[in-house]
DNA sequence: CACATACTATATGCGCGCTTACTAAGGCGC
DNA sequence: GCGCCTTAGTAAGCGCGCATATAGTATGTG
């Protein structure tokens, strides 16, 4: 029993601490853009959909970026709400809505995407020569 | 700009998604016991910290389980509602409450602890012989 | 055409993770 | 004793992450 300095030095428990550490440094990044997590790969996503094969659907993004289509609709409502992005009706499926960047939109993405990048290869430098090993661990585990 | 399958392959977009299928296991793991993730840190936690050195605040078992402190105020008080841990007024200092496990929350604690350990070693199975590469990692992030 | 089935999006509600602000009590210097 | 700073805990509130339920539309089958 005395092998644990918590419950847990289990993988599961140092990477849950991990996540909300990176989180941090995220909400960090992204605080001067005045954006969340979440908001800002929502973002990043549409970006990238809307530049391979049109506007997307409100699920389709969710499924791209990996997101609970639940929170994704809250989500979108706000930057629509900013102006970020637009949510046209699917005149094809009156159910969808089209989803596109407005110009601010893009030039707010542009912009919070260099911090985010910095951001992330200053939290995993500290892996040095161990990084494309650990990525691998994690793709697998995707 | 086509590198990009989604606008992240980064590190920690990958780290982010994992970390979230890994809480959807130790959710469907700790569903019987009626449990969430964090109530059931906490609980363990407090009972390693019991069995090394007595009673802790709630400001020792936040800290030594990473939680945030309001949100350990907020669910110690729900799981003193359910009996499974006392609050008791430490004599010593009024303003802090000394955390013990009920007989209840022990034996849950035990129950449980060997449902989340199987789901975690079930988890991390599909990495194989990089595990401990992939949690030296994660130990260097931390 | 009518009906059953499936799908898109939303409303509601709970629990976490964190921020800001507050109360109350301890410790310290004097 | 008296201020001052620190510390333990709580209150209120926002944004995720998800489960459940519902409205409305599309589609397939008769």
């Amino acid at each position: 029993m005395t092998r644990f300095s918590g419950p847990e030095d289990s993988p599961g428990f140092l990477l849950w601490r991990v996540t909300l550490a990176w989180q941090r440094a995220m909400r960090a990044a992204l605080a001067p853009h005045d954006l969340t997590h979440v908001q800002f790969v929502l973002l990043a996503s549409l970006w990238w959909l809307v530049n391979h094969g049109g506007a997307p659907s409100q699920q389709r993004l969710a499924e791209h970026a990996g997101t609970d289509p639940m929170m994704t609709s809250q989500v979108l409502r706000k930057l629509a709400d900013r102006a970020l992005v637009s949510r046209e009706v699917d005149p094809a499926d009156s159910r969808a809505r089209l989803l596109s960047l407005t110009p601010e939109g893009k030039a707010l993405v542009a912009k919070a995407m260099k911090d985010v990048e910095d951001a992330d290869v200053a939290y995993f430098a500290g892996l040095g020569d161990e990084q494309q090993a650990f990525v691998r661990g994690l793709t697998r585990l995707l």
